[in-house]
DNA sequence: CTTGACTCCGTACCATGGTACGGAACCCAT
DNA sequence: ATGGGTTCCGTACCATGGTACGGAGTCAAG
């Protein structure tokens, strides 16, 4: 199963390798054993799948707006069964995205009508400042 | 017209008075000049409107998803007349403005069908990692 | 069985956007 | 004119999310 090394599963997650072991040390990616058992030095780690999904994961949360520290609480909320605090996390974050879409969506239409200004006239200036005013 | 310190400045712009002194060091808001001329030693310094409404706008812009530096690209461009780098800064950031929301409103349709998962079984794991596996 | 690419690991460094500290000067009220 | 709250300024520190470095070990191909 696992058949991968650190750089195939950075590159499945489209991250850096280095970007994984930052992610291992804050705990949100598992390390997997290094082979041969005892011995004082070790071998290669291997990745499969799971570790895909769990890296895929911490970006699609990362990009709704948690920060790592909330991510790595989602996932030890994952194997659990507290549906309160996943709900609860889950609904906060739902509130803060809908303001924040509002907000940028409120910027989106200032920036085009400031665009559209800048379009129409050739000489003097644009009036970048105004452009906010009412944001 | 300079009527407030910069104490009263901040509160306008709902910032604190070191946020404006860094907006000041990095060149986004303009330190008004000390009264009392030659001396060596100066008095408080003065803000006004203006100062107001530039620091109205860099919080506008930083919302909008504009880094600092932007910002200042942005004040300065505000007295010239360059239609073309304007309009394409705005454009631009429409653009990018476009795909973020697009992204939030799918991670938020995510979290909510988690939520919602969450509420409906009171017992057993609630699939967050999967939760978010089509976004 | 060597060579070159990749891995492992600790530690250091980076950019962004602030926030805190401390001493001197200042201003206003009492 | 003395005290308390601001202001001024430089410098240091902070959190977040990485990114880079360097040396030793490992692995697969030729």
């Amino acid at each position: 199963m696992k058949t991968t090394t650190i750089a195939g599963l950075a590159r499945a997650g489209g991250v850096g390798v280095e970007t994984v072991r930052y992610y291992q040390r804050r705990g949100l990616l598992e390390q997997p054993p290094r082979p041969d058992g005892g011995g004082s030095a070790g071998g290669v780690r291997r990745y499969g799948e799971t570790d895909a999904r769990r890296l895929r994961f911490i970006r699609a949360a990362q990009a709704a707006g948690f920060t790592l520290e909330q991510v790595a609480e989602l996932l030890a909320l994952d194997a659990g069964d507290d549906h309160a605090r996943a709900r609860g996390l889950a609904l906060e974050r739902v509130a803060a995205l809908d303001a924040r879409i509002a907000e940028l969506r409120t910027a989106r239409n200032a920036l085009q009508r400031l665009a559209h200004a800048c379009g129409e006239t050739t000489s003097g200036p644009c009036p970048i400042l105004s452009a906010f005013e009412g944001a």
